[in-house]
Formats: structure tokens, sequence, C-alpha cells
DNA sequence: TTAATTTCTGTGAAAAAATAACATAAAAAT
DNA sequence: ATTTTTATGTTATTTTTTCACAGAAATTAA
């Protein structure tokens, strides 16, 4: 699986992780001795593994920090979208004007807080463009969770996210977990992410999982949620009879849009 | 400050809000009877703007959408954008690599946000639009602040922000005044802020003030700093002789852009 | 080991796209 | 009404990318 310029490419990954950015008369400069055709096949094989994103003269960084295993998968969930939309319009029957609800970060809640309906809720997200999102339409409260933001997926974390979690009342969450399958139930790849799903599942009356299938069957570090201590599984996947099994045994309602 | 390409714009940033990248065919495709030049004259302002990064043929989203910022601010943003730029620029000089910065929230702010050298800073924030647009550069850590968000001026308040800002440690804050005067100091006009603010400028070593002239001899309700309290004033007002004179006898240094 | 196969790299021509510079039209300001 | 600014169009030039093919290097099989 290892290939020749791999080391090659993966100093180009240093310098995009450090600038940003990356141009093609740098490489050269830096690789004299090679032709501009391999570092540009270089640049096309970065961007194809999602790393990085071609722009004329070199190539951005995608904004993914590929040295965690989260975020390899998530220029392929980028790519759902039909999916998403479909999975937050069923989730929107499960808001309830007056409702004190939880917003996970991530993609497809974006999507959710997008048609969220303008009426009286109280909202808590972990997601500031999502808290921004919401504050578009007149009705909700917006709490936005402080703390340490993750630059690469918009979420916040850290001690003051945690406490500030413990410390109000959630009706429904909705959840979206990096990863999932039937034993290791729902999981993401940082660890102080992980602590405030935790405790917002634990806090939560009814939690929620919104799951696009390129989730599927990933397992990621952290396990936030198993199988029992979810309601309800929202989800486009076409999941197995082994998993529907389990998922009936552990009294999750499973709706496949 | 609107201008007459500006609706087209939106619509390539609608196109690239749902599918992630567009094409200058399909540009061209779209707007029969406009010149390529032009679009790709949107695709570079666009990107000038953070929306967009351009690539060959065409140009994908940065992933941003800070749609909702520009809404709710487009008006008062304008307001005196050249003055608040002109302080931002200012304010520039007075923060130093490695150490802890608050950022209030609000647009003089953001405009000092926008121009902050990426380098590795620690910032402290109220307002999550500033947050994000921190998020575009590689280097610095975000910190947000977490509360209950007003959707009018994008800022956090509330006890949890209390709580946050009271347990942090802060070397420089830059403090945005809603209204300003010699007898009655800087002032906001919403309690739950002017508490988060008040703690800010209780435990910050050093204190800057943003304001431009549009806010002198203002005062709102609440103050949360007196002259005494604060270090450095930049403005691009033409203060009175007693005014200075009171900043003289206060200790304050004002800069007039 | 050699031979066969696959992967990686180099070259140069052709195509595509981006840029720059200038001209004109439209809009805004005075 | 005029000046000034902003937006757009046109064209030529430069730069970058793609493509197709050939040779080198590495890998695998015999």
């Amino acid at each position: 699986m290892k290939s020749v310029g791999d080391e090659r490419r993966e100093i180009i990954k240093k310098i995009l992780r450090e600038n940003g950015v990356v141009y093609l008369k740098e490489l050269e400069a830096l690789f004299p001795d090679l032709s501009s055709m391999t570092l540009r096949r270089d640049l096309e094989s970065l961007e194809k593994d999602g790393f990085a994103i071609k722009i004329r003269g070199g190539a951005r960084s995608s904004g993914i920090d590929f040295t965690s295993t989260e975020q390899i998968y998530s220029h392929r969930a980028q790519q759902n979208l039909d999916a998403k939309r479909k999975i937050a319009q069923k989730a929107l029957s499960y808001i309830e004007t007056g409702r004190s609800v939880f917003l996970d970060s991530g993609t497809t809640v974006m999507e959710l807080a997008k048609i969220l309906p303008d009426v009286n809720l109280s909202i808590l997200t972990s997601g500031p463009n999502i808290a921004i999102e919401i504050l578009k339409k007149y009705n909700p409260t917006v709490n936005l969770i402080g703390g340490i933001i993750n630059r690469n997926n918009l979420s916040v974390s850290g001690a003051h996210a945690l406490n500030f979690v413990k410390s109000v009342n959630i009706d429904v969450a909705f959840m979206a977990p990096v990863g999932g399958s039937a034993e290791d139930g729902f999981s993401c790849g940082n660890y102080t992410e992980y602590e405030v799903k935790r405790a917002v599942v634990k806090k939560a009356n009814k939690v929620i999982v919104l799951m696009d299938s390129s989730k599927l069957s990933h397992s990621l570090p952290f396990t936030f949620a198993s199988l029992k201590e979810i309601d309800i599984l929202i989800s486009d996947a076409r999941f197995d009879s082994e998993f529907l099994k389990a998922a009936k045994n552990a009294g999750v309602e499973v709706i496949m849009v």
C-alpha cells in the first residue's frame, strides 16, 4: 500500500498543514531534481485523497486535519448533501415548539438548522456556524456552548463546554456521529468532543441520531452513545437485517429516508 | 455600498452553497449575455471576501458561510467602515505573538479580526462571527465564550459567559463600546453584556478601547469601564481639549487615526 | 536470479485558462 | 450636466494544465 513518492507527499502535506497553501514553484525549488509533472501528480493525488484542493499554480489545504482518523472520511461526507437534506427534513418532525433542543455540530445538523421553523424554541448548540444560521430567524433563543473551537469541523469542546452542558436541561438532542455501527455504537475521533457529546447524551431526555450512509460501519475511537442509549436513528443507509435486529433489541426506532 | 453585480454574485454564492463548486462554463451558460471576464471577476471578488476559493476553471466554496453575519451587519458594518479599518490597523500593532488576546464583539473588532496576522495567538472572543473569521487562519487558537446570543449584535452573554471570563487570563483586551464620554466612561446598552465586558476589563492586564467617532459623547446605561480603567483609546474622533485632559489625568494614551 | 508487470517519472506539444492592459459603457456623485 | 467612479467587454499575452507517449525504476512472478 505504500508507494514510492509517499515520503515526498508527506512533506507536501506538512507544508500544506503549516501554510495552508503550496505553490508548484516552491515544490520545484524544494525538489530540484524532479520534474514539475511529478509534483503536479502529487498534488493531484493529494486532491483525490481529499487532503488538498488544486488551485492555479499549486494547491490549498482542504482544511481537513488528516492527522486524525476522523477527518479522513469528511470529504466523502460532503458529497452526501442530498441524503443529509432528506434526513434533516425527517428530523424536523421531532421538533416541538417551546422545547429545549440540542443541535450537535456537523453538516447534517446544519441542514436541519437551515430549515428549522421560526418558532419559540430554546436551541443549544456546539457549532458557532449553526448558531449564526439559526439567528437568521426571529423566534428561537440561541445558546452557544463556549470553549475551544476545532477549526476542522467548527465544533466547540473543552472543559467549559462540558460544564455548560452539565448545567442545562435538554429535551431532545440531535446528534451527528462521524461513525456508527451496531457493535461500537456512535463514535467520533476527538476526545474532547467525545466528552461533550457524551454529556449531552446523558442529559437529554430523547436522543435522535442523524447519520448519512457514508458513516455506516465506520468506527472511530470514541463512542459517545451505544445503540441502547439513543431513541431514534434517522438515516439514508440501507441497514442489513443484523443491524436492524440489534436496533430493535436496543429499542431504537430506525427511520430510513 | 451595494453595487451592480451584487445580485449576480448572490446567485453564484447560492450555487456554491448548494454544490460546493461552480465552474465558469456553468456560469457562462447561466449568464449568456455577460462576458466570461466579468464572471471571472465575480469569482475573484467572492474569493477576496473569503467565500470562495478559485480553482482551475471555476471556484469552490470556502466552506465558511457567513451570509447571516453579513445580513445582520450589512447596514451597520458599512457605517464608518473607513474609520473602523484605520482603527483596526492601528490596533494591530498592539498584538504580540503568543499572547492571550480578548476580542469583544462588534464591527470594529471584526475589522481587526480580518487583518489579524496568522501567528500563534490565543484568542478569546464573545463574538461567534469573529471566532469564525479568525478560524480562517491557521495558527491562532480560538476560544469562544459560551452563553446566550444576542441576535442584534452577535454577542454572547449570560451566566456562563461570565463564568468563562472569570476563569481565564487575558493579556490584552480590545473592547468596543457602544458609547463613550469623559464623564460616563465606556458604556453599552445591555446588562448581561455589561457584566461580561466588565469582567473582561477587570481581568485584562491591558485594556484597549476601539471607538469610532460615531460613539463619542453618547452614553448608554451600563458603564463597563471608566477612563481610569483603560490603557489605550484608539479612535478617529476629534476629541476636544477637555476630553484629552481628562484622558491624560486618567493615564490613558489616546491615539487618533 | 531473470523476466514480466506494474508503477513512477520525464518530455514536449497542444489545449485551456488566467492575467493584463486598454477601451467603452453604465452608474453614481457632484 | 459634468465629472468621477465603477462595471464590463475585448484582445493579446503569459502561464498553467493536460495529454500522450516513452523510458526508468520498482515490484512481482517464475
